[in-house]
DNA sequence: ACAAAAGTGTTAGACATACACCCATGA
DNA sequence: TCATGGGTGTATGTCTAACACTTTTGT
């Protein structure tokens, strides 16, 4: 033990200025439930490195803006909007993952609810599209496929123990909404009384008094979430 | 919607050597039990700024580094040790967390078992130290504090559905000192009965046949894990 | 009256919790 | 024989999973 201890100036060196210094990124997986799919923003580069590649949204990170500011701000750029709920997904920093040279990212998600975006009236609508994550291309630029997949995973996970799902579905839904969204993000089908029974439980969602009357059948209760913030359970 | 969608040179500018770059560090989070305590180490600064304050070991990233791997290269130089259980933690990225300029921050976190380390025989060993998670200096340098309660709290969410808790044990154990890890980390006791009962059911332990003994008292059967990879349940 | 989605209860099994006594050993 | 930590089983409550019919509406 301990036969290559190296002394190490402490921490950091005194100067920042001299060191080589990578270049950091955010990327963000902007996700919306769109004709019964899980969806994520790409958009189609159009230069090298991955010319005519589809990407995963991001920028440069600013000297002055912090992580989270960047990630909203590519955010608003890409969609013009900025209430929503974003969250640090993981940082990637491969050595060879830009051939440019050494860049680092943050990558953070976003959910969003489908019909507050129109990408056709983004300034590059050409080169934005909405994909469904299970149909993604073959190939994504950079690492950007496992960057989605790892973004698909957690957003999976954690729809079982929090209420982030409501950055999906618009402020007020039938159950009958939010149980496809959850079918749609674990990918089974769910049992209607059951789930009914776990979310009334869990206090997460309450009646509108509402009604939503649509085609020859019943009309549904309307429902919100009890609260707009974030809820861990379990 | 979209009123301000600023046309945006595509990703990443083309030379990524003309923007001005933040540094980029990882800090690490090396927690062990010792004494009945969860401990993690801490190094006292001896420059500015924060200079005499408490901080996590940490270092710049090398421009042909990955992050794992200056994660673990800090690791070594701390305690000489590299084969532990090493998880990236979270990126803090404030804009004013360091005083001498823009510093990102990737925060891992290992687990070791206590015995593997002597920290009286690091180099620094006077700037080194075990200090129990629950007793930490009222301040800590930068962010740090942050950083190890955002780090205890992963831990200890952790151990709940993975077998990560074998980063902190040696090889063998007895099920009574398994046990008081758990009860330890979760601030809790835990019923003897009902914790080998669980463990076993997950068949995350396995009876090596050995025996400890040890004491006026009946000796102990010695497990181990039976994986040394992450096991993630429920 | 029928088609279509909304809404509702009960039962069985799995899992978590609470709890108390005997065992093997060294001194 | 006693002190010490090792080791074991059962009963109860809670949560999950499976399952089918009635209600309300528009046509």
């Amino acid at each position: 033990m301990n036969t290559k201890i190296i002394h190490e100036a402490q921490n950091s060196p005194r100067d920042l200025s001299v060191i080589e210094k990578p270049a950091v990124s955010v990327s963000l997986l902007i996700f919306s439930i769109n004709k019964g799919k899980l969806e994520v923003i790409l958009i189609k580069r159009i230069r090298q490195p991955f010319e005519g590649f589809w990407s995963v949204p991001g920028d440069i990170i600013s000297i002055e803006e912090s992580l989270e500011e960047a990630a909203l701000r590519v955010l608003h750029e890409k969609t013009g909007i900025s209430d929503v709920y974003l969250e640090q997904l993981y940082t990637f920093g491969d050595l060879k993952r830009d051939s440019r040279g050494r860049v680092i990212t943050i990558a953070y998600f976003a959910l969003i609810p489908h019909n507050s975006v129109d990408l056709t009236k983004a300034p590059d609508a050409l080169h934005a599209r909405w994909t469904p994550v299970l149909n993604l291309p073959k190939e994504l630029a950079f690492d950007h496929k496992k960057i989605v997949e790892y973004g698909s995973k957690r957003l999976k996970n954690k729809i079982g123990y929090s209420n982030i799902v409501q950055g999906l579905v618009p402020g007020k839904f039938r159950f009958s909404e939010l149980q496809k969204i959850y079918e749609i993000i674990l990918g089974e089908k769910l049992d209607k009384r059951n789930f009914r029974k776990k979310m009334t439980s869990l206090d997460i969602v309450r009646d509108t008094g509402e009604m939503y009357r649509e085609g020859k059948h019943r009309p549904a209760k309307l429902y919100r979430f009890t609260t707009k913030n974030l809820v861990i359970y379990d």
